[in-house]
RNA sequence: GGCGGCGUGGCCGAGUGGUUGAGGCAGGGGCCUGCAAAGCCUCGUACGGCGGUUCGAUUCCGCCCGCCGCCUCCA
C-alpha cells in the first residue's frame, strides 16, 4: 500500500481508502482570472502523476478538480476591461485547459464550477449560521473561527498563536482577524446571487467544501493542492466541515513551491512566470521531467538552465525510444503485449509507494536505459528490448511519453532526396559528398544519424 | 513575535550512523564510427560553521551563520 505524507498529522502514513480499490481525490484548481503560471503547472503535474500512479497500481481514481470562476480578481479584471466577469472566466478557463492538454495532464473525472454551486453554498452557510458558528455583519457573513474545534490543525499552530501573528488589521466587520468571509454582500454593479442575507457572492473557502462533498461524499480520501493552500484555504474548508460535524478529507497532500532564482515565484519577477510562455519555448515534457526529478514536497527551481537540462535528459530517453521502438504503446501500458523486467517494475512501485518518490523512480529509469543500451551493444537484443520496454512503461506510468519519431519520413521531398543522395554517396564511399549533404541537412534544422538502415533524420 | 523548511561535487538533485557518494546535465580521457551522431567504458575524493552523543556522523542532539517560506490573496 502506498504511503503518503499527510499535512494534518505531519507524518508519512499509509493511504487508507474509504472504499478498497477506489481513491476519491479532490484537488483545488485554479481561479481563472489570468493565464496559468508555472506554479499551476507544477500542482497539476504532481497530482496528475499521483493519479496516474494510483491507476497504474490498479486502483480506480475519482479525481475532482474545480474551476473557481467567480472571485474578486475576476470581477476587478472584468471591470477594468469593461467586460463581463463570466467572459473573463471563460477566456482563462480555455487557456487553462489548453495548457493542461499541452502538459499532458489527464482531464479530471469532473471539474465543477463554483458558479454552478452557489445555491448549495448558500445552504451550507445557512446551516453554519443556524448552528451559530457564523455571524452576519453589514458587509457579509463570517465564520467564527474561534468556535471551531481544532482550528489551526493544518497550519500546525494553535488558535492563539495564529491570532497573535495576524499581520493584517481586521477589516470589514470581522470580529477576529482569523474569522473568514462565507458570503460577501454585493456592491452596486457586482455579480450577485440571492441569499437570506441579500444579494451577494460566496467567499472562496466555501466552494471546495460543497463541491467535494457533493461529488465525493463524506470522508473522501485525498484533498490536495499546493502548499500555499494549507493556510488559510484548507484550514478554513476543514473548519466549515468541522463546524457542521461533517467527516471531511482523510488525507491532506500538498506540493512545494516553484522558485525562481531562490525566491518564491512571483509575477513581479518576470521571467518564465507564464506557463504558456514556457510551453511555447520548450518541450512540455521537459517541465514534467523537471517536476518528477525532485520530490513533490521540495521547492523546485525553474530557470532556463534547469529546463534546458531537463530537455537534454529527455533527449536521452527519446534516443532510447528510437533505438528500441517503444513508441507503439505510449501512455497505454494496459494490454500492451510486451514483457517487462519484473524486478525493475517492483522497484518502481517501492519508490512511488514511499511518498511518491519520483526522483528515485526516475533514476531507475535512467539505469534501465543504460542497461538496455549495454545489452543491445553486445547483441543481446531480446533482453535489451525488455529493459527498454520497462523503462518506457515506467515513464508512461508517470505520464511521460517518449517520442519515437525515427520512422517519420514526411519531412518533405527535398529532405527525402537529400537523404537518398547521402546514402548513395556513402555507399560509394564518397565521404566528402556525404558530409556536404549532412551539413546541408543540419543547416535545415535536422539531426542526422547514421544507422544500419541508412541515414536517419529528425527535426531538432 | 509565533511556526516551519532548507544549506550535498562545476550545475541540478536524491540519499544514508560505518567498507564502494542515486540519477541527470556539463567537462576530461578512451572505445565504437570513414568522420560524426547515438551508444558504451572511465575520471570527480561532497555533505554551511562550532560543539556534543557515539568505537564511528554528512546522516542524531545543541548552538551559530546563511537562505527561504507561512502566520493576508496566492498553485
Amino acid at each position: 500500500m502506498m504511503r503518503l505524507y499527510d499535512t494534518a498529522s505531519g507524518e508519512i502514513v499509509p493511504l487508507s481508502l474509504r472504499n478498497p480499490g477506489e481513491v476519491s481525490m479532490y484537488v483545488c484548481g485554479p481561479t481563472v482570472d489570468n493565464l496559468p503560471h508555472l506554479g499551476h503547472g507544477r500542482f497539476a503535474l504532481v497530482f496528475d502523476v499521483l493519479r496516474r500512479y494510483l491507476e497504474f497500481s490498479g486502483l480506480e481514481v475519482v479525481h475532482i478538480s474545480n474551476i473557481t470562476d467567480i472571485d474578486d480578481k475576476i470581477i476587478n479584471r472584468a471591470s477594468k476591461e469593461h467586460r463581463e466577469p463570466s467572459d473573463v472566466a471563460e477566456e482563462f478557463e480555455a487557456a487553462w485547459w489548453a495548457a493542461m492538454d499541452s502538459l499532458g495532464v489527464e482531464r479530471p473525472t469532473n471539474s465543477p464550477h463554483a458558479t454552478d454551486y452557489v445555491e448549495r453554498m448558500v445552504d451550507l452557510i445557512g446551516a453554519l449560521a443556524a448552528k451559530e458558528m457564523a455571524y452576519e455583519t453589514p458587509d457579509g457573513v463570517y465564520l467564527d473561527a474561534g468556535k471551531v474545534d481544532g482550528y489551526g490543525l493544518l497550519a500546525h499552530q494553535p488558535l492563539d498563536s495564529l491570532r497573535a501573528g495576524a499581520r493584517i488589521e481586521t477589516h470589514g466587520e470581522k470580529r477576529s482577524p482569523l474569522d473568514f468571509v462565507l458570503w460577501k454582500k454585493a456592491k452596486p454593479g457586482e455579480p450577485s446571487w440571492d441569499s437570506p442575507w441579500g444579494p451577494g457572492r460566496p467567499g472562496w473557502h466555501t466552494e471546495c467544501v460543497v463541491m467535494s462533498l457533493d461529488l465525493l461524499g463524506e470522508g473522501f480520501d485525498i484533498h490536495g493542492g499546493a502548499i500555499d493552500l494549507i493556510f488559510p484555504h484548507h484550514e478554513n474548508e476543514r473548519a466549515q466541515a468541522v463546524a457542521l460535524g461533517i467527516d471531511f478529507a482523510h488525507h491532506w497532500v500538498h506540493n512545494g513551491w516553484v522558485m525562481v532564482e531562490g525566491e518564491k515565484m512571483s509575477k513581479s519577477l518576470g521571467n518564465f512566470t507564464s506557463l504558456s510562455d514556457l510551453l511555447e519555448h520548450h518541450d512540455p515534457r521537459a517541465y514534467r521531467l523537471l517536476v518528477l526529478r525532485s520530490h513533490y514536497r521540495s521547492p523546485i527551481e525553474v530557470t532556463p538552465s534547469t529546463i534546458e537540462d531537463a530537455e537534454k535528459a529527455l533527449e536521452r530517453l527519446d534516443a532510447m525510444a528510437r533505438r528500441f521502438d517503444v513508441g507503439g504503446y505510449l501512455s497505454t501500458w494496459s494490454g500492451a503485449p510486451r514483457s517487462y523486467d519484473e524486478g525493475a517494475v517492483s522497484l518502481f512501485h517501492s519508490a512511488m509507494d514511499d511518498d511518491l518518490d519520483t526522483p528515485r523512480a526516475l533514476a531507475s529509469v535512467f539505469e534501465l536505459v543504460t542497461r538496455a543500451n549495454v545489452r543491445a551493444d553486445s547483441g543481446r537484443l531480446d533482453e535489451a528490448q525488455i529493459l527498454a520496454d520497462t523503462a518506457a512503461l515506467i515513464c508512461a506510468a508517470m505520464g511521460l511519453d517518449l517520442v519515437d519519431d525515427s520512422t517519420r519520413t514526411d519531412h518533405g521531398t527535398l529532405v527525402q532526396s537529400l537523404v537518398e543522395q547521402r546514402d548513395r554517396a556513402r555507399k560509394e564511399r564518397d565521404w566528402s559528398s556525404a558530409d556536404l549533404i549532412r551539413d546541408e541537412l543540419v543547416a535545415r534544422g535536422f539531426v542526422v544519424e547514421d544507422s544500419p538502415a541508412g541515414t536517419v533524420v529528425r527535426r531538432r
